[in-house]
RNA sequence: GGCGCCGUGGCCGAGAGGUUAGGCAGAGGCCUGCAAAGCCUCGUACACCAGUUCGAAUCUGGUCGGCGCCUCCA
């Protein structure tokens, strides 16, 4: 299996299973429910994890909650904990409604405080972070890989990480280091201790030390979005390949979600709750929509391709009402091909909808349950009454009294259902 | 300005030097008491300009346009 590495900015083999694969993927920032376009790394990884298993990979996922952060005082001056711990429920809460299962980790920064000033110390014992006013910085001129990721590498300019308030970059030996640790300010209702002072760890640290406690100082895939790439990503790179580890082996970064044009973010306020899509369009059309999209490309969301991708949930679902068939191989080969390099989901779903006019059903229903789709398969039985109701239909159209049967249909309809005549009866369906 | 991603038919989107992608929407038809579902037929696209080639949407150069990052952001 290959897939597309921004480091190298070429394909990455992966090795062969089983592996192991170790992922870490970077998730929200808990202050408010999470958008749609958060969604998307979070689908990708639990898809890639589902596909990788289901190849004889041994997985390990490891997803962080960032419940430290300015955006979190902000936010709720004076009980920034308490929105945290909501917003992180929130969070594990909408994503559930995409029904792909969980991470095996998912770890917040307040657990990952020890492990986060250990890291510190390393990097200060290294030379490589030095402490001034109660914060800590990383020396980025120790560290001449510094924005290779990112591709701005000996562009100072570029690489400048200004301080939250002008006047702490001051403390700064150089203006590309930023902050490992912050010391404590007035306002803030969350204090750590620390060798350095009371405070509180910056953005980026707490991604290393999470992901070295999850899954070592090495692990093959480190992914998240593509607006992480800096400084986020390079910063955790420097400070983990600092400390002496090894860190991720290829880097994977999906594209943004757009609204009429613009990248959907908080700050524009264009978002649309995860949670608001799901109960507008359901889980599996947002699945589809998702699907039908290369992991790195940006894409619009809008009416329009919701509507195409509901449409295409009903035409699978469709497929498997009142449906019987002998068991049949599963064309497992099909969907490794596509897959397997660089994760082409708009392809698998191409070859679904083959499997489906050729009536490869076991291959279709597998297939759709590694995406979490399996639901589109299953079978919704009707309510007794409204089977009774059908059945009477049935008498009334044997006997050639249309009006009576029609009336009876509309009756069904009324109550959410459609009545499907077919060779030997019919078929209930929910409207 | 720097770095990066990208431009395919009404819409979404694969693919890739010569052979129909697929889906959605639309038109016509078959089937049906009527429907629905399904099936069949129909669009001959690849930003623009040069170049390489027997042949380019696919390679090269340039132009234009969109988007992201460079400041919090998935």
């Amino acid at each position: 299996m290959r897939l597309f590495d921004t480091y190298t900015r070429s394909l990455f083999e992966l090795p062969p299973p089983p592996g192991p694969i170790r992922m870490y993927f970077c998730g929200p920032t808990v202050y408010q429910r999470i958008h749609i376009g958060n969604a998307r790394p979070f689908v990708l990884s639990m898809w890639l994890k589902r596909w990788l298993e289901q190849s004889g990979y041994d997985v390990r996922l490891a997803e962080n909650i960032t419940d430290i952060n300015d955006k979190i005082y902000l936010a709720a001056p004076g009980r920034s904990a308490e929105l945290a711990a909501e917003a992180s429920r929130w969070y594990v809460e909408d994503t559930d409604l995409l029904g792909l299962g969980r991470p095996d980790h998912e770890p917040k920064a307040t657990e990952t405080v020890p492990e986060i000033v250990d890291l510190i110390a390393r990097l200060v014992d290294r030379g490589l972070a030095y402490p001034a006013g109660g914060d800590v910085y990383f020396r980025v001129v120790r560290f001449p890989e510094y924005g290779r990721l990112s591709g701005r590498e000996g562009d100072h300019e570029a690489l400048h990480n200004p301080s939250e308030e002008a006047e702490r970059d001051e403390l700064k030996e150089d203006p590309r280091d930023f902050a490992l640790w912050k010391a404590h300010k007035e306002g803030e209702d969350t204090v750590w201790e620390s060798p350095w002072g009371p405070g509180r760890p910056g953005w980026h640290i707490e991604c290393s030390a999470m992901a070295e406690k999850f899954l070592g100082p090495v692990f093959e895939i480190h992914g998240g979005g593509n607006d992480l790439i800096f400084p986020h990503h390079e910063n955790e790179l420097a400070q983990s390949r600092g400390a002496g580890s090894e860190f991720a082996r290829m880097w994977m970064h999906n594209g943004m979600l757009q609204l009429t044009g613009e990248k959907m973010s908080k700050s524009l306020g264009n978002i649309v709750p995860l949670r608001d899509a799901i109960q507008e369009w359901g889980r599996e059309a947002i699945l589809l929509f998702f699907m039908n999209s290369y992991w790195r490309k940006p894409i619009e969301f809008s009416d329009e391709v919701l509507e195409q991708a509901s449409a295409q949930a009903e035409t699978f679902r469709n497929y498997f009402v009142g449906l019987e068939h002998e068991p049949q191989e599963i064309e497992r080969d099909a969907l490794a091909r596509v897959l397997d390099d660089d994760f082409n989901t708009a392809e698998a779903l191409r070859l679904f909808h083959d499997w489906r006019a050729r009536g490869r059903t076991d291959s279709l229903r597998w297939g759709l349950e590694v995406f979490g789709l399996g639901d589109l398969a299953e079978a919704v039985s009707a309510p007794a009454a409204l089977v009774a109701l059908a059945e009477k239909r049935k008498e009334a159209r044997a006997s050639r009294d249309f009006d009576e049967a029609d009336r009876l249909r509309s009756e069904i309809e009324d109550q959410g259902w459609e009545v499907r005549d077919v060779a030997d009866g019919f078929e209930l369906v929910p409207k």
